[in-house]
DNA sequence: ACAACTTCCGAAAACCTTTCCGATAAATAT
DNA sequence: ATATTTATCGGAAAGGTTTTCGGAAGTTGT
């Protein structure tokens, strides 16, 4: 017994395909009693349209798509919420693919997803300088796209940001403001642009203070990164007062090695993080963190794409940036 | 300018389609010489088989469709690393959906993902009394489907388990053995197997060592259900001397409300949990857990549906019990 | 030299829908 | 009463591929 097609139906009820076919996207030409009919015996006989010869014709598939690095931080999975909230709202579907940071799989991905056409997608970049080509030559076959989070500069699609540069200064003004000199900016991948602005934060906190340029080492965005760095400190010596670190995972990673070395937080070193990962309130001492609005962030990437799904063509691309919150927790309070 | 296919392809290289066809799909009966053109001039003019035309006709599509409640925990990422490792390297996608905890959107996701004609399905289920019946009507229609972590017992399909009893058992078994004794157990939501099987296990626990049976309190899977349940115990007076929760996240909700309150965690209140969320290890005091084959899950779930897929019809649906490990860490050590 | 295979390829059907175009009958206008 | 519009429907093309079937060569066997 195979699926029931709309042939099925219509031979069914004595009627034609067509006829069919307009009670389903309820066209104006089709007498309503006749549409109610097929609607009736449609939910009787358990006929779905089948949404694979839909596209075929149609062309578009009420499916966007999603492609982000990972989701085992909560970072992702939250703005993923956002996202669905307004999507399935709007009666989309939404298809979620994860790039492992790697840009031959995100670039696989893509091409699985317009493939299987999605009306448009949003995507967080694993690499900037990789795949930027390809979405270019997407952008230009008039597929939407949004990007957010980790984007390129030069690209002309709609984007919703974070505003890192400020915040990366609240937070380093947060420690200054505390007491605290001599702060350690450990920076993430240096190739993104947001690392790029949370150093450049980082560094306008002390000019605008008036203060020596903080020292800066380049860390990246793991657990294992942190740790690494810390113990590197340790064995030259050079510990310092205060930690700006540009994620929390790294925060995190120094911090576990400093208390293991027997220095207290935040006595001996105050540390603040970034992007207020689900560890921040439960960790001992709990970590100050800059928060990023995720939930907002998937919301308007979604209202963005559907925007330009529905002007295809005539769109101009917006960029939308976002505001965030510093988190004060324990971490960073200069108990004098 | 459109797409380009195969019937332009065709005309490019003044064959027919159904060489075309047959170069892409590497049949048998194909010079191949003229298979090497044709792919060449394809690669040339980037032309691409349209998977939706492939899809409808072949009634396949090389997508496996994944079904969870949630990914803000850590579970639900890392079992989908595992799924889509050994899927990848058989060439095929993995499509994601969350269902929010809600089977009216789970039942929409299994419906979008089984429309796009996903060759199989792995699930977590939501809920284990409300859409089994849709599941059952599923697979009589031989979509394979593999279950696992959340599952209902009287369904003929593949499963992936853990054996939430021996576990409990364990964890709790440990507490017994530290010295502790009068433990209660935070029980998880009351209809899913797996709490049922903790409490079980943690039963067991006690008539093994020949102990009064520990007090149970039905507690829930969130930190708040865990900070509410510590909150009543403490007003009530009644500290308990050990505690076996059910998840991480209902023993960190407790936790963090005995320490706000003064008491010592493990000098005052032992503490276990279950299924090892990523805070375990950087909490304070760290947490003891059974920590879950995440990735394995994911891989063992992939290759059954992999192979029910391949032996479509003729499948004997499997159940399979994966090991666990406990992690013993502060929480649960007793001083003396 | 002729039959019987192989090897390679083209034509056309099939997958399931939507949509354009035209047809019929009823309703309105003249 | 005739002409024109309106409401409702059916036929057929289109979307892009795979697959079955049959045919035209070339190859082998006797």
């Amino acid at each position: 017994m195979k699926h029931i097609t709309i042939k099925d139906l219509a031979k069914e009820l004595g009627v034609s395909i067509s006829t069919v076919s307009r009670a389903f996207n309820n066209k104006y030409d089709i007498k309503p009693e006749t549409r109610d009919l097929i609607l009736k015996k449609a939910e009787e006989l358990g006929y779905r349209p089948n949404p694979i010869a839909r596209k075929l014709i149609q062309q578009r598939s009420y499916n966007i798509g999603v492609v982000v690095p990972e989701f085992e931080n909560s970072f992702f999975p939250k703005v993923l919420m956002g996202v669905q909230e307004v999507m399935h709202d709007k009666g989309y579907q939404v298809l979620v693919m994860q790039s492992n940071y790697s840009w031959e799989m995100e670039k696989k991905n893509v091409e699985t997803l317009v493939d299987n056409m999605v009306d448009g997608l949003i995507v967080s970049l694993t690499s900037e300088n990789q795949n930027i080509d390809y979405y270019k030559k997407l952008l230009t076959q008039n597929i939407p796209i949004v990007f957010f989070n980790r984007t390129v500069e030069d690209i002309a699609a709609s984007k919703v940001l974070f505003d890192d540069f400020k915040w990366a200064l609240f937070a380093t003004e947060h420690l200054i403001l505390q007491g605290y000199q001599h702060i350690v900016h450990l920076s993430g991948a240096p190739h993104l642009t947001l690392s790029k602005n949370r150093l450049k934060g980082f560094k306008q906190a002390h000019t605008k203070h008036r203060l020596e340029p903080g020292k800066v080492i380049q860390c990246g965005f793991r657990t294992e990164d942190g740790e690494r760095v810390a113990k590197e400190l340790i064995e030259k010596g050079e510990i310092p007062r205060a930690i700006f670190a540009a994620n929390d995972s790294s925060a995190i990673g120094a911090m576990n090695v400093f208390k293991q070395h027997g220095y207290k937080i935040p006595q001996d070193i105050a540390i603040v993080g970034f992007t207020e990962s689900n560890l921040a309130k439960h960790i001992y001492p709990t970590l100050t963190s800059v928060e990023q609005p995720t939930q907002d962030i998937g919301q308007t990437a979604a209202t963005l794409l559907l925007e330009q799904i529905a002007n295809k063509g005539v769109f101009v691309p917006q960029t939308i940036v976002l505001n965030g919150r510093l988190n004060v927790r324990e971490s960073s309070m200069n108990p004098q």
